[in-house]
DNA sequence: GATATGATGAAAATGAATTTCATCATCAGA
DNA sequence: TCTGATGATGAAATTCATTTTCATCATATC
């Protein structure tokens, strides 16, 4: 982690940036926090420990991790955005409709066709999103007597 | 396409719903527009026929056609959602960055590895979304001389 | 035709995200 | 180490899509 902190650190000198306490929280806070925190979220977690920072960081420095590749920007269709850590490799989520779990898979197999398909079309992709949506596995229907029995 | 728009009549009414001219115009504004309208789009292209019709009337009457399964939401994370007609069958999309084309694509195998996917999960899927962005064949890197060349 | 209630459109409200701006902090050079 | 330039901050204001409110209008139903 310590690693990470410093190499993004250096990124961003070199970009021209400064440091800065409040972003350095932030950029920890994102990193320690669970995967697709929304802004919300993580204002509040990083609160905890540096209470004034304003949201408004939070947003800019998403932002800079996303545009230096540190993170991915994130939409289920809940009104706002999600971000994810962009440290391990590509993948796709199973959005559960009811608990709000995501579990994150990978397909080989899909992203060959996804290349056929464009192929196809001489389509050039640079990015693809895949989300299925539904009911895991304790939410499914039969496991939840509370709203199905 | 008076036949569809009969149909729908007759749902809304056995809904409880009522009549309207208003509500009538957007619909069948909707279902001739080009597919993947924004509302202020379809809002523009209604009111050049019948320029008294309010903004909120095209988002509450597609509301109400999604509600009834005529029409689709989609989220090109443009900003603003557009809406499909929900009357040819399920179907993905390749967007072009450059240009904003929508190709719609099906493939039965990529559907099919989703299957196995959730089951592999135990998840049990409900709707999904795939889209690939990217450059279409006309905006493709090389065929586009002043953004590349 | 009277009446209940759904539909309308303008304006206001909402809510996420962005911009503005005065102030503060950090880097670079003397 | 001081100092000036400029990046970063946070509060408040702004933006923009969407939703809600509300007084009024329109349409089924009796």
């Amino acid at each position: 982690m310590k690693r990470l902190l410093e190499r993004i650190d250096r990124e961003i000198l070199a970009a021209g940036g400064k440091r800065s306490r409040s972003r350095a929280v932030v950029i920890e806070g994102f990193f320690r926090a669970r995967d697709h925190v929304t802004i919300e979220e993580l204002t509040r977690s990083v609160r905890e420990s540096a209470p004034g920072i304003g949201a408004v960081t939070v947003y800019r420095t998403l932002k800079l991790l996303e545009r230096l590749g540190y993170a991915k920007e994130l939409d289920f269709g809940e009104g706002a955005r999600r971000y994810e850590s962009n440290l391990s490799p590509h993948h796709d989520h199973l959005v559960c409709r009811q608990c709000g779990t995501v579990i994150e898979f990978k397909d080989r197999g899909i992203e060959n066709l996804q290349d056929l398909v464009t192929r196809r079309h001489g389509f050039h992709p640079t990015a693809h999103r895949l989300e299925i949506y539904g009911f895991c596995r304790k939410c499914a229907p039969g496991n939840s007597p509370e709203r199905f029995g």
